[in-house]
DNA sequence: AGATTGCTCTCTCTAAAGAGTGACGCGGGC
DNA sequence: GCCCGCGTCACTCTTTAGAGAGAGCAATCT
């Protein structure tokens, strides 16, 4: 009989795809330095079983049903200050993970990236190192020259995504068409669009929104 | 030494992200009666790896690089009008699937599916039965009642996406403003929208277009 | 206190979008 | 042969979007 041995990074997965916690529970429990403690399906489980397990590492989705990756960040820091976060995205355009990162959390990661880089990942956000991928590194690079868009702006431009009016758009949020089109403008501006039209666009493409 | 057997199933999957071909690779080879004979990262390589392998199933991802999901499914349907196919996509709004389904793949699947889903379906379609999740059903019989987009009109509403105004989307297609107009106000009312934009997030939620 | 930033609102003016209609040639199906 | 879907083009008319330029007001930072 085994005795159970406690190995020592303890692993949390959280992935709203059965699969993909398969396949990385299947690299994790391969290594001799590193063990799944417990699997999560959502925003929710996420935390609960963080706040049962405190695992050395969660590893994060961050698009999640119930509770997205930004709050679930959010929450485990309260919950644990030191705690240690891989956030993981298919999408490399995806203005959350800035969010995420510069909530506290320890590290980024694309879903196409291989093997060893998820695992190397791992194990440098276990000793509290940060880990970013150079592709996420040079994006953060870029995003300092541009301009951020306010709440405002991104409560707007949600609703631009969604295809309504300047009008409908200050209806919605209270305020007269006039400042609508202010806010419009500004964005715009900011995403150096022609068109309300191209600036969804373009903020799609930065993760800004999703559609 | 084990001798080599050869399970009832074989199996070739082709998704680029490596940890979702290691979570299927896992649940796969765990049963019995199927085995996983090679993995693709990209469509041409799929193509490739069907050639060489002949498996009785080939387990494919909508969106790779290189080539898509539907051009993988045409061109090994060219090769072998009877190999069976399960389409994988993490979208359940994906239209594509449909072109799929009609070229001749046998299942459809979300990456989200439980496991014995997932494993149920490569039994279903390896035995030439097809296999369609509920979900995706039930998409297939609102789809017909709504009305269907002619080529001409996704090209332009790929342009309309890109945040192209009427006259900018007439030079690129060489044609007059009053037709591109035509052809917008066509897409705007099979799609049911007011504006453009609000035709571009419906066109993105139906999987019309990928931004 | 002064500067900055975000949110609000107002005004004018031009360009574009969209509704409504009609029409013509070309191809395939009945 | 005829009808129909598609792509093309043309015309008018109303609504909306977007550029430009200010201005007040509150919270925050220095």
């Amino acid at each position: 009989m085994a005795a159970i041995i406690r190995k020592e990074i303890s692993v949390i997965l959280a992935d709203d795809h059965p699969v993909v916690r398969d396949g990385l529970a299947a690299m994790v429990n391969q290594q001799a330095d590193m063990e799944v403690v417990a699997e999560a399906g959502d925003g929710d489980e996420a935390i609960t079983l963080y706040e049962r397990h405190h695992p050395d590492v969660l590893v994060l989705d961050l698009r999640m049903p119930k509770r997205d990756g930004v709050s679930v960040v959010q929450r485990v820091l309260e919950i644990n200050p030191k705690a240690r976060i891989l956030i993981m995205t298919t999408y490399d355009g995806d203005e959350d993970i800035f969010q995420c990162l510069s909530q506290g959390a320890k590290g980024y990661l694309l879903k196409d990236a291989p093997r060893q880089e998820i695992l190397s990942a791992i194990r440098a956000v276990s000793q509290d190192r940060p880990y970013t991928s150079t592709t996420v590194a040079a994006k953060a690079l870029q995003r300092m020259a541009k301009p951020s868009l306010t709440q405002r702006e991104l409560d707007v431009l949600q609703l631009v995504a969604e295809g309504r009016s300047n009008k409908d758009i200050a209806r919605r949020l209270s305020i007269t068409e006039g400042t609508a089109k202010t806010h419009v403008k500004a964005i715009l501006t900011k995403l150096d669009a022609i068109s309300r039209t191209e600036a969804v666009a373009v903020a799609h493409k930065r993760g800004l929104i999703h559609l």
